[in-house]
DNA sequence: CCGATTCCGGAAATTAATTTTCACCCAACG
DNA sequence: CGTTGGGTGAAAATTAATTTCCGGAATCGG
């Protein structure tokens, strides 16, 4: 499934002239997917039945299905192929950070469980009140939009940012709270402290992090967001847009846990946006 | 080069055989990559050199050309074909989310015009203070977000999601201040109002919003977003990651406009973070 | 309304590409 | 040193794609 991978030959599956191809064809994407199976075994300087016999052992049913694979996965793979392309022109960057952000949404695809991450709406779902922590310019920006999603679907929540504050919430957290936190590197201590705090007191903590992190194992219920770090490519900022659809996610979740409740608080809500505007009536529905 | 507009024969361009094997091709574009073009053809009713003329057509040198363009294609695209899919299982609603929020980057991509990006990005550059307008929850977190962003990178910037404040911060704006504000719907009158406060004492305006809309009009400078919004598939919530990724290009584009006062003030900002945590230093790599 | 012309699609033939078969070589191992 | 197994390329076979050519339908002019 994962042509991406077999290419680069983590395992060493695949034999000398296998990787030579692999090579050949990673390094120009583009020349694999327009080229005949004839050009691409003279350039690799094997025959073509080699070639067959390569896409065969990567999982594909021939070469055709092979390119096909191929320029699937190279659209949202190709700069991560050739990551250290300078970026400088304002049509390099575009392109550059669109890529990045597909990348980053593309590869949560892979790894998510939707159990895990129904398991965390229904925790939300049943709270009487939802503490949502994160700090730092990227973990604040997903507890915030924690709280503006949820507390449209009839959630009590708040969001803090404030790692002083935070440990207060957490050390007076009664009964009935949910605490659903977001840390990229997963080694803010205070957040572990927050965490450990809460699950003493039977308060149950969802995480946002990186897997086998502090934070991840100080949480009751982590749901993982590991990206690739490898060269660089996957920095928190194109890794937001991956935590960014994991709250999306959740906040679907809940608001189907129970449509009649989330379909209600938020005409309340839209109600008095359109009478607060001039009518217009499309900025809130969200979901 | 633009398969998918070619496919959806904007311009009529077509004629009804090669209709009919856009419609099939969109409505199953797995089929379609999957297929010889004899089976194809069968399952078009037409004949095989039909599809071989009508890849010609649309721009492809051939069917082997067509399957990998559509392959390349699709990743982006292919739930937009199929949009009223009913989400509620988990693995639905994660799928669902993921390809939204990939259409609307695909759509940014498509509609993009680098230049009007570089050029708001040389007039942030050149502020000497900024002030970010967007309230409600979308807009609010994009302010918050080019604050975020943007102070990082040495600029005086400040973000407000209040519109009584944003009319006296825009009242009182003093030379050398830009604004950029944004706004989904491109309605916010109160919004408008400012940037007509704002352009009349010579404050040059940056506007992230619909085209044509009232926000748009008003502004000195629109970088337009329009994503399409039939069958209800772009809602804010998809739009925000378009958003978002304006965010991450101007935010690029000014940190090159001025390299080393980027990199300066990163560097101080990860020395401050580095020594309030573990070591870590990864947090604000950033860009 | 009729005939000619043009455009378009399909059948068959052609051509090109891919895959299979088979024979060979090299290396490892008995 | 021979044998066996894995892997390779040449050639053949097969399969797929494309071109050619012809026929039919629509259109336009008469």
């Amino acid at each position: 499934m994962d042509l991406y991978h077999v290419l680069t030959d983590d395992e060493g599956r695949l034999s000398d002239m296998d990787r030579k191809l692999a090579q050949l064809v990673l390094q120009d994407v583009d020349f694999a997917t327009g080229s005949s199976i004839s050009e691409l075994a003279e350039r690799a300087g094997v025959s073509p039945p080699s070639v067959t016999r390569f896409c065969r052992r990567v999982g594909c049913s021939g070469f055709s299905d092979f390119k096909v694979q191929l320029a699937r996965m190279t659209y949202v793979g190709l700069r991560y192929l050739r990551p250290e392309v300078p970026t400088s022109t304002p049509e390099e960057v575009a392109e550059d950070i669109l890529t990045k952000a597909q990348n980053a949404l593309f590869h949560l695809h892979q790894q998510l469980d939707p159990r895990l991450l129904n398991e965390a709406a229904q925790i939300l779902r049943a709270a009487d009140f939802i503490l949502a922590f994160g700090s730092g310019g990227n973990s604040s920006m997903i507890s915030s939009e924690l709280q503006n999603r949820l507390f449209r679907l009839g959630c009590n929540i708040h969001n803090s940012s404030d790692r002083a504050m935070d440990l207060m919430l957490a050390a007076g957290a009664v009964e009935g709270t949910v605490a659903i936190v977001s840390s990229m590197t997963g080694r803010d201590l205070d957040l572990v402290r927050c965490l450990e705090l809460m699950r003493q007191r039977g308060v149950p903590t969802i995480a946002l992090t990186q897997s086998g992190s502090p934070v991840a194992r100080a949480a009751g219920l982590t749901i993982p967001i590991d990206l690739p770090e490898g060269r660089n490519i996957f920095r928190p900022t194109s890794t937001r847009y991956a935590y960014l659809a994991v709250v999306d996610m959740l906040a679907n979740l809940v608001a189907y846990a129970d449509r009649p409740r989330a379909i209600a608080v938020l005409r309340r809500i839209k109600e008095e946006l359109v009478r607060s505007r001039d009518g217009d009536d499309r900025q809130l529905l969200g979901d």
